[in-house]
Parts: structure tokens; sequence; C-alpha cells
DNA sequence: CTGAAAGCGCTAACAA
DNA sequence: TTGTTAGCGCTTTCAG
């Protein structure tokens, strides 16, 4: 009775619910059966073709869908990755992600986004989120200053790569580029254009591997030429402020130190709103300053005057970052590898000599 | 012995996987108390508060992280939702990703996203993925031409958005803007301007509603001002050559109609290219061309000239969408609605009177 | 106040 | 060649 009862309320509640089980006691065969058929595992247990194919045939009648978590939980894999940017609608991540994606992809896995808005606290529970969901891996860009907290959180060996910024103390898989080399080469060519007072803008927060390491080339390429560097040109904007339009930080730079004669922006957004700040209080871009920027966005080439900037090979560190997860998971187990990749000057108006 | 063997490679296994079950066995009670504990349905069970204590302790002490796969699969769900766009890349999706995000996020809901890359086989394909990955629900623009596909492949009432474009047919929730209404303004603000030679800038595939309703609103335009169109005025640029940067077809358009003083892009994509071809072919904007464009990108104010646009309000499209699709999940059934919302013509240095 | 047991949908040893 | 069964980790009746 019991039983029966049971047969009867799954049979009413499930209504609609093509499983495994449906389809076999559809068919009356075993589960594994259906299971062995549709993973394509068939031949290999000699399963006989005619019931193969019945089984085939039933499956993409009734549009049978495989559930993907039981699966998962079954398998201990989710074929998932969880993504981790500061902000998905940078396009610096956004296009690094479209790479990701596709590979993913062509690999079979999805990926969970999401972005960190560089809050330590939203990072830090972004990745226990994920690790929840089980994803198979971690590609992020970490905006933690210790390495202590993420070394608590991420279990030794999982698979997980850091890009763009690394994070001292923290020995895991990484892609990005030489940011203080880069730098270094960069204001050089403003040094070599004959500016000396050269402003350097940066963001909050400073520890930021990328942008303590382009502050460092900054530092260094002064260096190299016997150059003493004024603190006063050194700005670090911050970044909710940046966020939001908010460029009364830069212009009041601009406007206190009028000496400058050149810019370098840490990154992108930075530039833009070096631009906007230039344009409002009418210092014309490159005669009276000239401006140089980590990142290079399509819209460079054609703001007025077009930006001169370091450019970062995208797809490339997509690619990278999402075949060194790829290979952890496998288990094709490796030292940490460090990929450092090639940047690129892009000479555009934006600079010019010192006159 | 059969049993002392699994128990053996179960206990060699799971060394270190903390669980429910191990956490209830550490502690000599069941899995059922430690769930409703870790659940905060102790209370309501009157569970003690010491056992409780000891629970939430030893919880925290072991790092335990409940499996979000299994704990889906028993639910019958995942608190995921899918994204699907055309093209993560593009700022105009990725700023709406942010925001979705963002509120998904706040609401315990993480983001499967995919591109579909304008292919309606992709797309196909991506979906189907979303429904066996068990999300809750489904944001998406599409890119088919037919509803029939769509209805094939997406189960009557399942959780479902479409913003950007529609899709005739196919009846389901929807946020997006008046696109035929907001090109018919723009295009009379150029007729206003005095021109009457003015080329529209598409995309293949032609048939995506929002495209479709630009083309038509330039149509309108005209015929509200009793004025014909020369069709030799009107481009479809591939998609595909121009994510990848050739521009032939714009250029040789371009120079082919001497005659067109003013340029309508339907995307920014389109309006960026314009802006190249125009350069390279020594077009001056606007004193010889005046440009406008659906869809704003913040570079558009910082580009020489800084180009005329319609804008979309992109946080607003991405808030409606994703509560959209939050009270379907949460079986606030309504019918499909369909939320259009207002767009606004930014006026810039790109459009100016013909002379 | 607490525990046993069933079962979400799937895979994989093992049996037959 | 096919079926039985156990169990992935969790929630949730239902019994005590």
């Amino acid at each position: 009775m019991r039983f029966l009862l049971k047969r009867f309320s799954f049979a009413v509640m499930k209504a609609g619910k093509i499983t495994l089980s449906s389809i076999a006691a559809d068919l009356n065969v075993s589960k594994t059966l259906v299971s062995l058929v549709l993973n394509g595992k068939a031949d290999a247990a000699a399963i006989n073709k005619e019931t193969q194919q019945r089984v085939i045939a039933r499956a993409k009648e009734l549009n049978y869908k495989p559930n993907q978590v039981a699966r998962g939980l079954r398998m201990g894999q989710t074929n998932t990755l969880g993504l981790l940017v500061a902000d998905i609608s940078n396009p610096f991540y956004a296009r690094i992600t479209r790479t990701i994606e596709h590979i993913a992809e062509a690999e079979g896995y999805s990926l969970i986004v999401c972005s960190s808005d560089e809050s330590e606290n939203r990072e830090k529970h972004l990745i226990k989120m994920l690790l929840e969901r089980q994803v198979d891996g971690i590609i992020m860009t970490t905006t933690m200053q210790q390495a202590e907290i993420l070394k608590q959180i991420i279990p030794p060996h999982y698979p997980l790569v850091l890009f763009d910024r690394y994070l001292n103390g923290f020995d895991s898989h990484y892609v990005g580029v030489d940011n203080e080399q880069a730098t270094q080469n960069a204001v050089k060519y403003l040094l070599d254009l004959g500016h000396r007072n050269i402003g350097f803008l940066t963001l909050t927060p400073g520890y930021i591997s990328t942008l303590h390491d382009r502050q460092q080339g900054f530092l260094e390429a002064f260096k190299a030429y016997n150059l003493d560097i004024d603190t006063s040109h050194l700005l670090q904007v911050d970044y909710a402020k940046l966020k939001n339009k908010d460029y009364n930080q830069i212009k009041q730079f601009l406007a206190e130190t009028p000496q400058i004669t050149a810019l370098f922006a840490t990154n992108n957004n930075l530039a833009l709103a070096c631009l906007n700040a230039a344009m409002e209080l009418g210092r014309r871009i490159p005669d009276e300053l000239s401006l140089i920027t980590f990142d290079d966005v399509e819209c460079f080439q054609y703001t007025a005057p077009a930006i001169s900037c370091i450019a970062q090979p995208l797809e490339k560190i997509g690619e990278v970052a999402v075949n060194l997860v790829l290979q952890q998971i496998k288990k094709e187990k490796t030292e940490p590898k460090k990929v450092v990749l090639q940047t690129k000057i892009i000479y555009r108006d934006s600079t010019c000599c010192k006159n």
C-alpha cells in the first residue's frame, strides 16, 4: 500500500518532468541503460544497437534535458568556472571575459561572473559563494592587500589563477604583464620628449600590485635619468569618486600644479577623466599637457586628441588564464606558473615634445 | 568485510571534506539538527540554545561551506540566473550586466553569463545549457528571427525576460525602449538641421527588432516630412566584419555617396566605425558630415568631435529586467509585462546645420 | 527537543 | 546485454 501510494504520488507530482527514470520507466529498461546510452558509453557497455536507438529516439521525442545539478553532485564536478573581476563594466575586464567565456564554453564550461567592486569584503564573500557553488576553478583579479585571507579561504590545491594583479605571499598561477617595466618605458618616453614635471595619477586602493608596480616604474624612470621627483606631482584618486564621474580631485590637482607638462594615468578611466578635466580647465592636450595612460580601449584612437597608451594583450591574457585553470582542473599538476606577457606602447597624438 | 572496505575508502577519500554529516557525526547529533541550526530554523524547531551554540561553533571552526549543488538538487532551485547577451564585451551589455549582477547578488542570486555572438545556433545551444544547469530564470537579448525555436526550447511558464530586443509572436516579459520613436525624433532633428541626404547605417542580421524598428523610425521621419528616401542611402554592415574592424564597406559607401551630409548609425560600434572611415577619407565631422548614433558610451563625449546620440537608460533597463525575472521566480504571476523606457537625445558636436 | 529515513536526478560498481 | 543498488550532500516530513 505504502509502495503504491508512493508510486502514485510520484507519477502525479512528476507530471511533465522528464528524467532518466521517467524515460527508463517509459521504456521498461533501467536508468543505468538510459544513462549509458545518453552518455555515449553504450558501445563500451555493449548495449544492443536497437535498444540504443529506442532510448535515443524517446529522449529526443520527450525533449529530455539532463539535470546538470544532479550530475554535478554525483560527479563532484560542475563544469562551471568562477570569474571574479573588479568591475565587469570596465572594458578591460569585459574584453578579457569575452575570451575566457569563449574558450571555456568550447571546453564545456560555463562562467559565473562577479564584480568585487574593489572591496575586500565583497571579494571574500564572492569567493565563498563560488566555492559553495562548487565551481571547478576560479579565475580572478584580487583586490586583497594581504595574502592571509585568501589563504584561509581557498583550499590548498584548488584550481585558481590570478590575472592582472598578483598578491605577494600568495603563490598561485598568474598571468599579467610587467607593469613596472612598461610604465618605466612610457615615462622614459615622456622624459625623452623633454618633460620634467610629470604628473602621476593613480587610484585607491594603492596597494594593488598593478598600481604599485606602475608607480614604482614611474619612480624608477626618474631615478634612471638621475632626476628628482616632486611628490606633489603624485595624485591618488578615490576609486568611488572616479566611478561616480566626480573629477574635482583631478581638476584641482591640475589647477594647483600648472608646472606639470605631462601626465601619466594608471588606467583607462583615469585617462578619460584627465581628458575631461583638461577640457574643462582649458588645458590643451598635447600642446600644454601631454597624456599617456596604461590600458588601451577602443575609443582612445577616436578621442581628441587620440590617446597614447600602453596596450596589454587582452585576448592573450584571457586565453592563458582560462587555460591555466583548465590545466589544473585536469590535474595536469604543475608548479604555480607565472606568465608575464608583453605590453606595447601605442604612440598617438596626446603626447608631444615639451615646448 | 565489504562494509569495512567501503567505510575505509570513504574515510580516505573524504579526508578533509566538511559536510553536514561529518559535523553531525563529530558532534554526535543528527544531520537534521545541524541543518536546522545552520539554516536559522533552530528556534522554530525549538532546539536547545546550548546545542545550537555547539553546532555553530563547530561549523565555524571547521570552516563549513554548505554544498549549494546538493542544496539546489534537493530544493529544486539553484539561486542562479542565466544572462544571455549578444556580446559581453560591448559596453552596452557590460554596463547592463553590472546592474543586473548587483541586484541579483543582493537577492542571493548568481549569474551565469554568456554571449550569443549574434548566432541563432549559439543562442539555442546556450539556452539549452542554461536550462540543463537549472537556472531559476533567464534574462536575455534574443537574436532569433522566429519565435518558434524559442517556444519549443523554453518551457511554457519559465521565468524569462527579454530585454533590448523583443520577438514577434513570443509573448514574454520585456524591457526596452521605443526604438522607432527615438530614431524618428533623431532623424527629424537632422532633417530640421536642413539635411536631406541622410545615410542610414545598420547591421546584420537586419531582422533583429531594435534594428528593424530603428530603420522603420528612419523611414517614418522622412514620410512625416513628405520626403522621399534614396534607398542607396541605406547600408547594412556585416556584423562579423565590424567586430573585426574591417571598415571597408563603410568607406566605400561614403566614397560612393558624396551627396550624403548626415549619417544615422544604429549602434555604438557603427558610430566609431564611421568616425574612423570619415577620418581616413578626410571627411570632416560635422562640417561635411553630421553624425548621430543610437546608444551612448562614455567615450562619445571625448571623441573628436563629441558624438550626438540617443541614450538609453542602461541602469534602469538592467534593474527592470532582473526584477521582472525575480518576480516570476517568486511566483508573483503576472501577465507578460512590457516595459518601455524613455530615451534621451544628447546633443553634442557631431551634428550641425547643413551648409 | 531530536533523529530516522526518504528522496532530489544522476553515475558507476557490481551482479546477474 | 541489462538491472540492482548505493550514494553524492542536502532538506524535510514524520515519529518519537
